[in-house]
DNA sequence: ATAAACCCTTGAGTCGACTCCAGGTCAAGA
DNA sequence: TCTTGACCTGGAGTCGACTCAAGGGTTTAT
């Protein structure tokens, strides 16, 4: 399959998959008689992968440093188990702090009317007051 | 309050709240005779109302945006609730990347002494099936 | 056999978000 | 008074993650 199709597929731009396979981000995908690209199910579910982590908001080093390790065989597993539980670490974090973005925008939203324009000095006691400052 | 306790305060370096007050993400802030900034209890208000955003994922220039908006008084209201409300949309999108992300950690975690080595074609199988693809 | 639409590499350019630096002001203590 | 340390501005430098461009090869349809 040619990169634009498994850009189609994976919705990450060409130049963006080639750019990915440089780094290290992505494994080397097979190529053809004359050097083309030809991505197959192995490629695509590497790309799979390593897009939720990004989207995830991973660092693309801390990817690649698994992609890399997997890549060496048995013996980095413990290493890859190890950036496998910081990275979970890290998300449950993002998780955590979207939640509180989450909570600001809906405590805007529903004092809408009340609230929504610049910050007072009574808006402030009340937002201590909530938070137990 | 000066500039390096509210950045004590607020976790913001102090480089980080001068940048932020000249690209407009935060208010300025009131200065002393001298021009040198005191930080009140508004401000800070402000620091920590804005950081939510930021560490939620949300661009500067969107928060700044919402800033400025709430600046110019209660005839923007409109503008921001549709702001709050495509951020919202926005930090839901994430919340459901991140958690996607999480799965696949935790089902690499799980399974980790037999799934944790490249991805082989069986892999991509088993992937295939339990995503219904 | 020529054009159109792909593909390739390498390297440079862009953009958001800092981060640092030079050169200068100001306030408090020895 | 002089040093020390924290402050100021404006601008340049850095870094991650793209994104584009130049110059060239290949395959397919007409």
């Amino acid at each position: 399959m040619l990169i634009k199709q498994a850009s189609e597929i994976t919705g990450v731009s060409p130049d963006n998959l080639r750019y990915y396979e440089r780094i290290g981000l992505i494994p080397e995908v097979p190529r053809n008689a004359s050097g083309i690209r030809d991505y197959d199910d192995v490629s695509l579910s590497w790309i799979d992968f390593v897009m939720r982590f990004k989207r995830g908001g991973m660092p693309l080093e801390s990817i690649r440093e698994y992609v890399q390790l997997a890549l060496q065989g048995e013996e980095t597993k413990p290493a890859r188990k190890a950036i496998l539980m910081e990275s979970k670490e890290m998300l449950l974090e993002k998780l955590a702090q979207i939640q509180e973005s989450l909570d600001v925008i809906d405590y805007k939203l529903d004092t809408y009317d009340q609230k929504c324009g610049p910050i007072t000095l009574e808006m402030v006691e009340e937002w201590k007051k909530q938070r137990n400052l």
